[in-house]
RNA sequence: GCGCCCGUAGCUCAAUCGGAUAGAGCAUCGGCCUUCUAAGCCGACGGUUGAAGGUUCGAGUCCUUCCGGGCGUACCA
C-alpha cells in the first residue's frame, strides 16, 4: 500500500474542487513528529493562484478531502501545512497486506557493470555493478520487466595484442588464470617489439574482417576473461549471467548499416577524413549544445578517417537494437559520470536520426573513484585493487569480528556469517551513497562494520529471528491484530508501511540510496521498539509479533534488493 | 577558454517538486546487560550549508557573480 499516493490523490481531488485542478497536494513524511505523520504542503502554492488566504485554503481542503479511514486526524499547522495522522486501522491493513505491489510494468533496459574484458575486474566496475543490479532488483519487484544488458568492452585494438600474444604463447587456458599480468605482458611487448606489434596490428583488421582462425582466438580469450567476471559476479550476489551479456562485438554487423542510414537521413559530415553528425547543424534544438572554445558546433565522430568506428557507433546500434528489438519504453544506463557528455551527445544523435521516439533514454551517473590522497584513483602496477581481492579481504575481515562476537556459532555459520556481512558491507556502502561527485575509495570505510552499514540491518533481522526462535513462534502465524499503543510501535507500524512509497521513488529517482536510508530508519525504529517494549508473555504479545515478523520480512526483501543477504544467527 | 558535476558538523554522508527548529553514522565524553543477541539502546558535544547579492510567504535546494575542487572538451572507451 502506498500511503503517500493515497494522500496526494485524496487532497489533489480536493484542490480540483477547490478550483486549482493542476495544483499539486505535495505529499511527504512530516518533518517533525508534533506533525504527525505526513504532511501537505501544497496548499500554500495553491492559495496564492487562488488568492486565498493559505490557511483557510488548508482548512477547507481538509473539510473537502475524502479522508474517512484514511487519517484519523488532520489539522492546519503553521503558515498553511496540512498534518495529517495516519489511522491506526488502515495501517492494520497496510501491516498486513502485501509488503510489495505490483505495478502495470514498463520494459526497462538496464545497462550495468559493463567490464573492460581486457583485464580483470577492478574496484571502479563495483559502483556501476552494485546500483545497477540494486536497481534492476527493485524494478522486477515492482512488476516491471527487467532486461539487463552487460555491454561488456569485448572489442577494440586491444584485443588485437591479446590475440596476437594468446597466439605466441599457446592457448593453455592456465596461462590466463592471471589476466593483470596477460594484458601487461601483451602490452609491454607492443611497445617493446616491433614484430609483435605489426601482428598485433594485423589481428585486429583479421577481427573486424572475420577471419575465422583469429576469431576464434578472441572467442577463446574473452570466454576465459568473461568467466572471471561471473566468478566476480557470483561472489558479489549480483544476478549477472551470461545471457545478459551482449557487448559491443555483437553490434560489430550493425555499423556499416547505421552508417548508411545516417548518410541516406543527410546527417553525414565528413571531417578530416571522419564521418561526423553535427547535432547542431541538423536541428535547431541543439543549437546552443555541443558547442568548442570558438563557438564551433562539436561533431560526434561515427567512423574514423581510417574506416574504424568508436564507442559512439556501436552505442548508437546499442540504443536502437534497445527500442527496436528489446521494444525498450526506458532505457537506464548506470554510468560514471564522466561520460555524461558522451550521452547527452549519443541521445542527441538518436534523437536527429529518429531512433528510440519515445523511450526515455537516461544516463544515471556517479562519481569518479579517488584514492585516500583525494587523487585521482590510479590502478597500481600488479593489483592490489581486484575487485575479487576485496571481496576476499571482506570477508576475512568478517569472519574475525564473527569469531570475536559470537564464538559458539559453528565453523559453517561463522562462514555464511563472514560472507553475509563482508560483501553486505562493501555493497552496502556504496549503495548507501548518492554521490554524483567523486568519492574516496577507503578500505577501512567500506569494510566498516558499525552504525549505518549492512551489518546493523543484519543484526536487527537475526534478534528477531532469534526471538521468534526462543518463543517457538513461526513468524508466518504472527498475524496480529495489531494494536498500536506505546509511541514506539507506531512510528514502526509507520515506517513499515512507507515500503512501498519508497521503492516506488527508488525506481522513478534511481538511487537505490533512498531505500538504505529507509531500511536503517526502520532498522533503527525496531531497535527502539524492542528496547522498550517486551513482546513474548506480553499484554500485547499478538501485535507485537505481527511487528516483529513484519520487520524481519521487510528487512529480509528489502536487503534482498539491495542484494544482501540476511542470515538468522550471527 | 568553454561545458558538466560538486562544495553541508573534525571525518564520511542524508535532507523527495523550494517547506516548519538542516539530520544520521564515525570520532570524543557520560550513562544502560540477574528478562526476548550490548554488532544494541539513551544522553552530551559538534553548523554563518564555500562567499556575497537576488527571487519567494518560505532557499542547503532556484537565479547572478566570485572562491575552491573534480571531470570532460573531434578520431581511446
Amino acid at each position: 500500500m502506498n500511503l503517500k499516493r493515497l494522500l496526494t490523490e485524496r487532497l489533489e481531488a480536493a484542490l480540483a474542487a477547490a478550483g486549482a485542478a493542476d495544483a499539486q497536494a505535495i505529499v511527504g513524511p512530516a518533518t517533525r513528529p508534533e506533525f504527525g505523520d505526513y504532511q501537505a504542503n501544497g496548499a500554500m502554492a495553491a492559495a496564492k493562484h487562488l488568492q486565498q488566504a493559505p490557511r483557510e485554503l488548508a482548512g477547507a481542503l481538509i473539510q473537502a478531502a475524502d479522508l474517512d479511514g484514511v487519517a484519523s486526524a488532520a489539522t492546519v499547522t503553521g503558515p498553511g501545512f496540512i498534518s495529517l495522522t495516519i489511522d491506526d486501522d488502515l495501517l492494520a491493513r497496510a501491516l498486513t497486506g502485501p509488503i510489495i505491489e505490483r505495478l502495470a510494468g514498463q520494459r526497462v533496459v538496464i545497462d550495468y557493470s559493463h567490464p573492460n574484458l581486457a583485464k580483470e575486474m577492478q574496484v571502479h566496475h563495483l559502483r556501476s555493478t552494485i546500483i545497477g543490479d540494486a536497481v534492476a532488483r527493485v524494478l522486477e519487484a515492482l512488476g516491471h520487466t527487467v532486461l539487463r544488458q552487460n555491454h561488456i568492452g569485448d572489442w577494440g585494438t586491444q584485443f588485437g595484442r591479446l590475440v596476437a600474444h594468446l597466439d605466441d604463447i599457446g592457448e593453455d587456458a592456465d596461462r590466463l588464470t592471471d589476466l593483470e599480468s596477460f594484458y601487461t605482458q601483451a602490452s609491454s611487448r607492443f611497445d617493446a617489439e616491433a614484430d609483435f606489434a605489426g601482428r598485433a596490428r594485423q589481428a585486429v583488421v583479421n577481427l573486424q574482417t572475420g577471419d575465422p582462425a583469429t576469431l576464434a582466438r578472441w572467442q577463446r580469450y574473452i570466454d576465459i576473461s568473461m568467466s572471471h567476471c561471473q566468478a566476480v559476479y557470483d561472489a558479489l550476489g549480483v544476478s549477472l549471467r551470461p545471457e545478459h551479456v551482449r557487448g559491443e562485438s555483437a553490434y560489430n554487423a550493425d555499423l556499416d548499416g547505421i552508417i548508411q542510414d545516417l548518410d541516406a537521413k543527410g546527417l553525414l559530415t565528413e571531417s578530416d577524413g571522419a564521418l561526423c553528425v553535427f547535432p547542431a547543424r541538423v536541428s535547431a534544438k541543439y543549437t546552443d549544445q555541443f558547442k568548442a572554445k570558438d563557438g564551433r558546433p562539436v561533431p560526434v565522430i561515427v567512423r574514423k578517417s581510417d574506416g574504424g568506428y568508436l564507442y559512439h557507433s556501436t552505442d548508437l546500434a546499442a540504443l536502437r537494437y534497445r527500442a527496436d528489438t528489446l521494444n525498450a519504453e526506458r532505457v537506464l544506463y548506470i554510468v560514471d559520470a564522466r561520460q555524461a557528455m558522451h550521452f547527452r551527445q549519443l541521445f542527441a544523435l538518436a534523437d536527429v536520426a529518429g531512433y528510440g521516439a519515445g523511450v526515455s533514454f537516461e544516463h544515471h551517473p556517479f562519481g569518479t573513484m579517488l584514492g585516500r590522497d583525494g587523487r585521482p584513483f590510479k590502478t597500481r602496477q600488479g593489483g592490489g585493487t581486484r575487485l575479487l581481492d576485496l571481496v576476499e579481504e571482506a570477508k576475512a575481515r568478517a569472519r574475525a569480528l564473527v569469531e570475536a562476537k559470537n564464538p559458539d556459532l559453528s565453523d559453517a555459520e561463522m562462514d555464511d556469517v563472514a560472507r553475509a556481512v563482508g560483501i553486505g558491507a562493501v555493497k552496502y556502502a556504496d549503495l548507501s551513497k548518492n554521490r554524483t561527485s567523486d568519492y574516496v575509495f577507503d578500505w577501512d570505510a567500506m569494510l566498516s562494520f558499525d552504525g549505518n552499514t549492512a551489518p546493523y540491518l543484519q543484526y536487527a533481522y537475526a534478534r528477531i529471528m532469534s526471538l521468534f526462535a526462543r518463543g517457538e513462534v513461526d513468524p508466518e502465524s504472527a498475524t496480529g491484530p495489531l494494536a498500536v499503543d506505546a509511541r514506539e510501535e507506531h512510528v514502526l507500524a509507520l515506517q513499515l508501511a512507507r515500503f512501498q512509497e519508497t521503492l516506488e521513488l527508488v525506481a522513478s529517482s534511481v538511487m537505490p540510496h533512498h531505500l538504505c536510508t529507509y531500511l536503517y530508519e526502520l532498522a533503527s525504529a525496531f531497535m527502539r521498539f524492542y528496547e522498550s517494549c517486551p513482546v513474548l508473555g506480553s499484554d500485547a504479545e499478538a501485535s507485537r509479533l505481527l511487528l516483529c515478523a513484519r520487520t524481519a520480512a521487510t528487512l529480509k526483501d528489502g536487503l534482498d534488493l539491495l542484494g544482501i543477504e540476511t542470515i538468522d544467527r550471527m
